[in-house]
DNA sequence: TGTACATCAGTGAACGCGCGTTCACTGATGTAC
DNA sequence: TGTACATCAGTGAACGCGCGTTCACTGATGTAC
C-alpha cells in the first residue's frame, strides 16, 4: 500500500472523491468489475481497506457512486455536443454522437451501468428517467415535435407521452449502437461514430415518414410510398 | 446433493447436456452469472463437483457452451418467426421481433452473452458473424436489397459489403431495443414488441429514404424532403 | 463358464485464494477551562 | 499559557465464506483368454 498523508481535519470529503476516481479508474483499466474490489481500491488511493468504510456504507454503495459520476460526465459531453447546433435534426444527431462516443471511450462503465439487475439496493426505476443525460435527449425531441417533424398528437394531453415515446426510441438507437460496438469491438464497424450517427438518423428520418403512412403499414404499401405510388387498392 | 443413478457406459453425453441445462436454467433463475457456480450446477444435476470437468476443462468452457446453445435456440426462434412471411420488409420485422422477444424471455443469457469481454478464451471475433442467427439477418436485408428497398451500389463488387452493413445496423437496432429493456425494464415501455417492431420499421424505412436524398444532409435540407419541398439554394 | 484385468464414470476431501466486512485500537489535532 | 479531554481519520489483524480446481481413490461394467 502506497504511503499517503493522513488528511487534516475536515477534508474527509476529498478522500471520498479519490475512492471513486480510484473505482472508476480500476473499472476502465481491467475493463471489469470484478477488478474492482474494496482491497484494489483502497490499495490505489494509498489507504487500508477498512478506510473506504468511513465514506462508503457497503460495496455497492461505491460502485453506485461510480455510477453516479458516470451519468454526471455523460451529460456535460452532451451539453457540449449540442451547444451551437441550431436545426433540431442536428442537434438530436449530435446529441447521439457524444452519447456513443462517450460510452466508447469509458466502456466498462458503461456496461456497468446497463449490465446490471437492479438488485436491492439501487432505485434504477425512474432514476434513468430523471437522469439530465436523459432529459436532455427528451429536449431534443421536442424541438423536433416543434418544428412539426414528429405530428404532435390530436388530444394536447398526449404531447407529453408521445415525446416520452420518441426519446426512449431514440435512446434505444443510441443505445444499441454504443453497447453492440462495446459488446463486439471486432465486428466491421468502419468508423464507430459514422455508423451511428446514420443509424440514429434513419430512426429520425424512418419516425417522420411512418407519421405520414401509419405505424403499421404492410410492406408492400410502405414500398410502394417510398417509390412514389399509391396504396395497393384492396 | 440429490441421489442420481450412475450413467451406464457409453452415455458420458447425456450427462453434458444436463449440466448445460442445469446451468442454464441456474443463470436464469438467480438472473446472475455469479449464481453459476460449480458447485450449484453439480449440486442442481445430483452430481458431485469435480464431474463437470469430466466434461468441462474449465467453468469458462461450460459458460461458452451456454452461450453456443442459446444462440442455436435464438436460431430456431428466428426460424420460425419468418417461416410464412412473403414480403422482405414483413420478414425483416417478424425477425426482429423474434429477436427481441427471445432475448426478453432470457434476459440472463442474453445479459451474459453481450456483456462479457473477450477476454482470452472465446474467439468471439467472427465468431458472431459466422452465427447462424446473424447470417439470416444478413439475408433478410438480401431481400430488401433485391427489392429495391435499399439501392445496389455501383459496382457490384461492394454489393457485399453494402449488406453487411445494413444487417450491421439492423442488428444494432434490435439489439438496443433487447439489451435497454433488459437492463432498464421498469422504463414506459407499454408493449415491448410495438416498441421493437416500430423501431425496426423506423431503421427500415429511413434507411430507404436516406438512399434517396444521401447519407449526410442537413436537418433543414431533410426536412424539406420529408415535406416535399427542393432543398434549400446554397 | 470362470477369472483376471482394463476402463469408465464418478466420489470425498482437501488445497489455496481473495473476498466483504468487523473490531479493537492509535495517534494527531482541535477545544474547554 | 498549560492541561485534560473529545474528536477525527484512520490502521492491523482477523472473521468466515464460497470459490475453482486437484488428487487419490472406488466400484460397477465390460472384455480377453
Amino acid at each position: 500500500m502506497a504511503c499517503r498523508a493522513r488528511s487534516p481535519r475536515g477534508s474527509g470529503e476529498q478522500l471520498r472523491g479519490e475512492i471513486i476516481d480510484a473505482a472508476a479508474v480500476l473499472l476502465e483499466e481491467h475493463d471489469n468489475v470484478d477488478a474492482v474490489s474494496i482491497r484494489a481500491v483502497a490499495d490505489a488511493v494509498g489507504v487500508s481497506p477498512p478506510a473506504i468504510y468511513l465514506h462508503f456504507t457497503h460495496k455497492n454503495a461505491l460502485l453506485d457512486a461510480v455510477c453516479g459520476r458516470y451519468f454526471d460526465h455523460l451529460d456535460e459531453a452532451m451539453a457540449d455536443a449540442e451547444a451551437g447546433k441550431s436545426h433540431p435534426l442536428d442537434r438530436m444527431l449530435a446529441l447521439g454522437r457524444a452519447y456513443v462516443r462517450f460510452a466508447i471511450d469509458h466502456p466498462a462503465a458503461y456496461r456497468f451501468a446497463f449490465g446490471h439487475t437492479g438488485g436491492e439496493g439501487t432505485p434504477v426505476v425512474d432514476e434513468a428517467l430523471r437522469t439530465a443525460a436523459f432529459r436532455r435527449l427528451a429536449d431534443g425531441v421536442g424541438g423536433l415535435v416543434e418544428i412539426g417533424w414528429y405530428p404532435n398528437p390530436a388530444p394536447a394531453a398526449d404531447s407529453h407521452a408521445h415525446t416520452l415515446r420518441m426519446a426512449l426510441e431514440l435512446w434505444t438507437v443510441a443505445h444499441g449502437a454504443a453497447s453492440l460496438m462495446i459488446a463486439k469491438p471486432d465486428l466491421p464497424w468502419g468508423d464507430d461514430l459514422q455508423v451511428a450517427e446514420s443509424v440514429m438518423r434513419a430512426s429520425c428520418l424512418g419516425g417522420s415518414v411512418m407519421s405520414l403512412i401509419g405505424d403499421n403499414a404492410p410492406g408492400a404499401d410502405v414500398e410502394r410510398f417510398v417509390a412514389g405510388l399509391p396504396p395497393t387498392p384492396q
